[in-house]
DNA sequence: TTCTAATTAATAATGATTACGATTTACCTT
DNA sequence: AAGGTAAATCGTAATCATTATTAATTAGAA
C-alpha cells in the first residue's frame, strides 16, 4: 500500500482531502514498524501542535476500515502499519527489538480447517515474537 | 490444572491460603472461558462486596506468573483461564459467542522455524476466532 | 496467644481510548 | 469566485482497564 492507493481508496469512499490525514498517512507509509496512537500524536504535533487524539483516533479507524492499515495488539496497546503489498495472505515476524516486521508466507489454517469440521472459522491470528538478525 | 495442583503451587512457592484466592481458583477451575478482572470481581463481590480490583489484578498476575492461569488479549481487554492440562504445546479454537475454547493440536512453529533462520524465536501467538457447533 | 510478613481494602492515579459541543475546512454548487 | 453544507478537526472532558499507595487486616509461624 503506497499513498496514492491509499488516496484512491479515500476518495472512492468519500473522504475528504485533508493536510493532516495526508501526513499521518505519509508516516505510515515511511515507516515499516507498527506504532501507536501516541507515536503518532508525538509527531504530528511538531508539525500540528493542536492535533488532538479524537483526530488520530478517527482516522486510524477510518484507515484500518478501509484496509489501508492493518491493526495489532502489542503488550497491551494498539499498533498500526500500513497494509501490506502482497496479494497473498501471509503473516508476521515482529522483532521486539526494533519493530521491523518480516512476512512469513505460510498460513496455519491450512493445515488446520480440517481438523474443526463443524466449527464456523471467522479469522485468526498468527504471530511471531523475536529478535531480527540486525537485533539479535 | 486443577484446584489441588494449583494450591501445590502456591504453597510451594510460599503463598498463604486465602479464602479470595480459594474462591477465584474455584471459579477459574468450574469455568472453561476466559474470564475479565471484571467478570471476576463482579462474581467475588457476591461474597465479598468489598472486594477490590488490587486484590483481583494481583492475584491474577501471581497465577500467570505460576503457570496456573493462562491470558490473552480479546477485544482490546485481557481475558484468563485455567491453564489447560494437556502436556503438549497446543493452541485454541476460541467461540466467540459463548467463549468456550477447543485445543487446536498442532502448531504452526514446526513448518516455520527452518523459515526464519537467521531470527531469534522468543514466542508465538496463534488463535482461531469463530463460532463452536453449538453456536453455529 | 502473639508476632510478623503477606494480603487485602479503599481509594486515587495513570494511561489508553472514546465522546462531544464548538469551530474550522474541503469541496460542491451557483 | 462566493456561499452553503457536511465533514473534519479542536479542545476538553469522560470513560474504561489497569496500576499504585497507604493503612488495616489476616494467615501462619514461633
Amino acid at each position: 500500500m503506497n499513498l496514492t492507493n491509499a488516496w484512491n481508496i479515500l476518495k472512492d469512499n468519500g473522504y475528504k482531502e485533508t493536510s493532516k490525514r495526508n501526513q499521518i498517512l505519509e508516516l505510515f507509509a515511511n515507516d515499516e514498524r507498527y506504532l501507536t496512537a501516541r507515536d503518532l500524536l508525538d509527531v504530528m504535533q511538531k508539525d500540528y501542535p493542536s492535533m488532538s487524539y479524537d483526530t488520530v483516533y478517527r482516522n486510524l479507524a477510518t484507515f484500518v476500515s478501509l484496509g489501508i492499515l492493518e491493526e495489532t495488539e502489542l503488550s497491551g496497546e494498539r499498533h498500526f502499519r500500513m497494509q501490506c503489498e502482497s496479494d497473498h495472505h501471509h503473516h508476521h515476524f515482529i522483532c521486539m527489538d526494533c519493530g521491523k516486521i518480516k512476512e512469513i508466507p505460510v498460513c496455519p489454517m491450512d493445515m488446520v480447517g480440517a481438523a474443526l469440521p463443524a466449527y464456523e472459522i471467522a479469522n485468526h491470528k498468527f504471530e511471531i515474537y523475536g529478535k531480527c538478525p540486525e537485533c539479535k
